[in-house]
DNA sequence: CTCAAGTAGTTGACATGTCAACTAAGATAG
DNA sequence: CTATCTTAGTTGACATGTCAACTACTTGAG
């Protein structure tokens, strides 16, 4: 059901701009910041991302000009990733369609109960992994 | 949730054995068939991938040694894709610790009516999804 | 039979992700 | 201060997946 929902996602994105999925979440992240700028640090915690994974496709989002890295002067080593004016419209033209089509496959198929209950399973899964890592944390 | 859990199940598949995840997959379902073998066509479906991440996948498992291809009598174009002994090993070294880890981090954490909900509402979305579908593949 | 359409599978270019090694800069113990 | 440890980010090799084009075979209408 995942895997389904996922491509039907990644579909509708695909419709409405030049988004993967994942570049989305990039921008929505980026956007929901009140000065649309983000450490990549950040970025990639928000996210659950490795590192290196967020500055790979950070730096095609940037030769496409979705983004730009600007440097930090706090902190000469980071990088503050920001989202250009191509950026929010794409995002603009992909958030409607995607709302709508996570609404119409999801949340309206479902009652709120049954949303809520998915939602405290997956806490209760996500916790029982938890307490796991920290088990073999153990050094 | 689903990120983390299958990376930890992933991450489970590489101590008990040498196989990825969609390796493991394959060979699952390699070994539920009687005679150990199925075409890549009904693997692909089986699976819910395109025929062409099957194509690839297997190759890689073929030059690896855990299985082979066989040519199709009744069908010229096809192929049989078959389990080997080193396949069959394999599997049986991953199996016992992905089936522990799924009830470590899922079965056991959660109520039987908790799965019996999800399996629901999954059912529930695959079939949004599908009716959708069908309302496209209008010629 | 024959030709058009469909199906099985492969291939290559490309997108994306992982991993480990690396650079460079901040933080901290002594 | 300085030597060490940690953190931010980049990079390159590689694994994996997608897409579209291709071959080769089967099927089915006429």
């Amino acid at each position: 059901m995942q895997m389904r929902l996922d491509a039907e996602l990644a579909r509708q994105l695909l419709i409405d701009s030049q988004l993967s999925y994942p570049e989305y979440l990039v921008l929505v992240a980026l956007t929901d910041q009140p000065d649309g700028r983000m450490r990549l640090y950040e970025l990639a915690e928000v996210l659950g991302w490795e590192k290196s994974r967020s500055s790979h496709l950070v730096s095609r989002m940037s030769t496409r000009g979705l983004i730009t890295k600007e440097k930090c002067d706090s902190d000469r080593r980071g990088a503050f990733i920001v989202v250009t004016p191509k950026g929010k419209r794409e995002i603009a033209a992909a958030a409607p369609g995607h709302v709508q089509a996570v609404r119409r496959f999801f949340i309206d198929v479902l009652t709120p109960q049954q949303i809520k209950a998915m939602g405290d399973a997956a806490q209760q899964v996500l916790k029982a992994l938890e307490d796991d890592d920290e088990n073999s944390e153990i050094d």
